[in-house]
DNA sequence: ATAGAAAATGAGAGCGCTCCCATTATTGTT
DNA sequence: AACAATAATGGGAGCGCTCTCATTTTCTAT
């Protein structure tokens, strides 16, 4: 039913293979007949076949966006869907489409390698891996281009992130200087870059100020805003003065826990988090946290993608991004 | 590089169409060439060519999901993400991927219509169209199955919904009950059916339980918190006792006002909110507000949108599904 | 004008599948 | 055992593009 290159050949009376070079704007055509051929194409709308395309190209103009489910709360927290947005947003801009896959734990593997063989994108972008997930192993083998959003330790994986250890540390140093005694953290998956990188941060702000690292001021969490709220609960009885919650979400549970045990913020207990999502600029107290350009990441990571796709270098790519503390009044700095 | 049906074909000892109906699981084949062939499949792992099924088929297996942004505030509502959720849940179950476009206003049109027409999806899930949105003209035009989540006033139009007005009476009509005599409302968007049918609601309720309708004490807002915030200043010097918020995300920027101005929740002013985002569960006070099942919802309309893709039948769906009304602390019933 | 170079166009094969139809192998029936 | 009926398999065309290479047209310089 729809068009084809031969039908639009046929209407403007010239071939197949030049209404193809119309099309993908090679320069060989006159400009008249480039013309006419244009007009035929605008007329009828016509677009081309991309299975088609694909099939004789090898390349789709698609990438895939892999996000393993189950990592963090995709319904809850702002950052995939800020993730998403970069990516998306780029791509419109290089004209590619996005392909997204939220896969469940128990088919991830399988679904994984389908994804990278069977032919339907050029590319992969994976978001919030684990340390030691064994599809990064399926990613290296396949030699499909990727890049995972989250720094990896091994050897020659692309991949983009923020420094977060150093932010860890900067944000911890904060409540440092600020003259906070007993100075806790509520950690995010520690089997997560993320958490365990944000947690030596942490550790490390307070080794150089020749601070004592109390295991009992260090409470685990999953990035989730409950594992927050129970974190802080059982934080509570070892009276910090001062949290570093290694994201946004979790500072709200926090938060709530410290509400509830009437203790004020942050004349009682002094909070940084982490991510600067959209609400934390209007909880109560405002919070202060370290902001990382989700979005803009996203489309960082998408760019990249998409140059490694074209230009057909692997040439291993390690970025990593600034981040930058926010200070509001949750912190007791103002 | 990758394999092909030929290679699985040579190495298993068959033909071509033998391994390809072994992949599709024609009955016509005989077991013990089954195993063989599978075997081989498994054992290299091979992944068939989807570009080149697609061409050969007409179909994809992929459908398309379009969000046209600027239209709800995707960064910070769950409401999106919760929908993707649901349907990429579905299409994984059907062995469907999604493709996912968040278009920008400027390129909407152009975009559509290249999505329509370039054969890379089997059909699409619109999400949250205008009222008057002229890309419902291309879907019909386009002959490619389609669903919009959100009812369309329009004739021969597909699509999945909640009784918003119900719903939106259902709420208002709760704090009917409890006795309030000013209740206010902030409404969403009046040129998204969303927005516009939980108005009819509110106004329906107070029509059916002979109050009046108060323009005063209507309050526009567009469904982002900081609209919703705004609304409520504007609301507070005309005393309502409560106020019909909705969306969630609205409710959370009033009850933000409201703490400001120091009155209190609900003593001062009841709240109802809709759409029963997780976050609504731990406010404080927590809130009173519709449930509607977005996940569900966003798996029930992929589903019907695959069932109209395999069946080929055109047939107008317009499917509505059930609300809930959640009652806790923030409407003063405890 | 005319040869030679350069620019523009057309024809054909091929990308990896499916699907129809022809062919061969396997049954069951008398 | 011989034949028809049926099951299993193979071969070929075709899906709508791209891309190389051959051919035709146009241009430039003599």
């Amino acid at each position: 039913m729809p068009l084809t290159l031969e039908d639009i050949a046929r209407l403007s009376g010239v071939s197949r293979s030049t209404v193809s070079r119309v099309i993908n704007a090679d320069l060989n055509v006159k400009e008249d007949t480039r013309r006419k051929v244009q007009e035929i194409i605008n007329n009828f709308n016509f677009q081309p076949n991309l299975a088609a395309k694909r099939l004789a190209t090898g390349r789709s103009n698609v990438i895939g966006v892999i996000i393993p489910a189950g990592v963090s709360d995709l319904f809850t927290d702002p950052y995939f869907p800020q993730l998403l947005q970069g990516i998306s947003a780029l791509c419109n801009t290089r004209d590619y489409s996005v392909m997204l896959w939220l896969t469940e734990p128990e088919y991830e593997r399988r679904m994984i390698s389908r994804i990278l063989h069977n032919s339907l994108v050029d590319g992969v972008v994976v978001a919030s891996i684990l340390m030691d997930d064994p599809i990064i192993q399926l990613l290296i083998e396949s030699k499909m281009p990727y890049i995972l959003i989250g720094r990896h330790p091994t050897e020659d994986v692309n991949y983009l992130d923020v420094d977060n250890l150093q932010a860890g540390r900067k944000a911890t140093m904060h409540l440092v200087r600020l003259g906070y005694k007993r100075i806790a953290t509520i950690t995010g998956k520690k089997n997560q870059v993320a958490g365990y990188d944000r947690y030596l941060g942490y550790v490390k702000a307070l080794q150089d100020s020749d601070m004592p690292v109390r295991p009992e001021l260090v409470a685990d969490g999953d990035f989730t805003e409950e594992s927050g709220y129970n974190a802080m609960q059982r934080l509570i009885m070892y009276r910090p003065d001062a949290v570093f919650i290694a994201n946004d979400m979790m500072a709200y549970g926090a938060m709530r826990a410290l509400r509830e045990a009437n203790l004020r913020i942050p004349e009682d207990v002094a909070i940084v988090g982490f991510d600067d999502i959209p609400a934390s600029s209007k909880t109560v107290p405002p919070l202060t946290t370290v902001r990382q350009a989700i979005a803009p990441m996203g489309g960082k990571a998408a760019d990249l993608l998409i140059n490694m796709i074209e230009s057909g270098t692997m040439t291993t790519q390690k970025v990593i991004m600034d981040t930058e503390l926010v200070v509001r009044e949750s912190c007791g700095a103002s």
